[in-house]
DNA sequence: ACTCTAACTGACTCATGAGTCAGTTAGCGG
DNA sequence: CCGCTAACTGACTCATGAGTCAGTTAGAGT
């Protein structure tokens, strides 16, 4: 077998593996096992066990990061934003579901905490901007204001992670269902938002 | 020293540690050591380790949800029953900080998931007496109304969590407001279901 | 002062899993 | 048919961490 073949193949094996239980309950004995190779084999293609956990890592969350960013790019209205990101984002659940798998059982992970948290900016930006067409604007960078965006775009992520979670467990809900389970959600707070309706006190 | 205290201070010590690190990060000898006992003293303690990890878990989760569960226990109105629930469960964050890094740390233990479960279907139980209010009995039970309350519950939950973590490390955010952004939150979207709006395709 | 026991320890065994190495095989260019 | 190298292996070392055991100490009761 050609050595990139083999190398691929590690990397699909231990995705599965690593998938179904966290980095320290994943053996590298049990990786060569369901490859049906040696171990040995694996330390060829990889300096360690953090370096294979890492490349895929890596793969996984660049390409989450870009299905998101490149969705967004070219929109400017806030909800198509959302929408089109969050849609981008199931649709990387519905296409690579073990890397769904072992993103999620990732998330304490720098890395990914990183990735987050930056997604996270993004929607704490656009909750701003919606504030902003229809609040003074320097109400909005009060520290107490921007605590209320801080907590509102925990909730959303946060919601949307458990969201994408449940429907990995339940795929015969169409796609398009989920997205709008979570505009409706998400939406018509954001809406009363920017109808000026909450942040006045 | 006398044997109930030290079970205690072991307890205590085991609690720290866990909650900074998971279940495989930590290792009896750290515990022995941070508590200034031998390794050999825990297990005159405690069976094992999955013994000591269990005993904290059960004693935690269950304080947790005592709190939430008596909170709700007199309380009819939908509304009132949310909010005192997450009332309860904030004050569980405010005096256990410990605990409650501990218990999220554990978030994939079976135990945890059961009671969260437990909790989700509590909220979608409320959320269907809601429906129920506005809309035809039949209705609310059939599967894709189903799927969408379930949908809902999943985001209430995730996106608390997600928020009672973030409030773990901004504690000078008073509770009160922190609860509030969850209803403000929680409840626009759940209003609006309740006057039909959203039910009605 | 003298047990007797509960609290406690240091030094062990044993299993597991990461990482290594001295090779063996297979297939391909000459 | 030979030899050369890339792919590959079995059997190892070594570190770590769970769990054990043969004791030692301290202090309460007589």
């Amino acid at each position: 077998m050609a050595a990139a073949d083999r190398r691929e193949q590690i990397l699909a094996v231990a995705l599965d593996v690593f998938a179904t239980g966290g980095y320290h309950e994943t053996t590298l004995d049990a990786v060569a096992a369901r490859a049906g190779i040696s171990k040995a084999l694996i330390y060829e293609h990889f300096e360690s066990k953090r370096e294979l956990h890492g490349a895929l890592l890596e793969r996984y969350v660049h390409e989450l990061l870009e299905r998101v960013v490149s969705a967004i790019a070219e929109l400017a209205d806030h909800e198509d934003r959302l929408r089109a990101g969050v849609d981008a984002f199931l649709g990387f659940v519905a296409e690579r579901r073990d890397a769904w798998r072992f993103v999620f059982r990732n998330f304490a992970d720098p890395e990914i905490a990183v990735a987050v948290a930056r997604l996270r900016e993004e929607i704490a930006a656009m909750i701003a901007g919606l504030m902003r067409a229809d609040a003074p604007a320097e109400w909005v960078d009060e520290p107490e204001m921007v605590a209320e965006i801080e907590m509102i775009a925990q909730q959303l992520t946060g919601g949307f992670q458990a969201l994408a979670n449940w429907w990995d467990e339940h795929r015969d809900v169409p796609r398009a269902r989920v997205l709008q389970a979570f505009m409706d959600f998400a939406w018509v707070g954001l809406e009363r938002g920017a109808a000026g309706e909450r942040w006045q006190r």
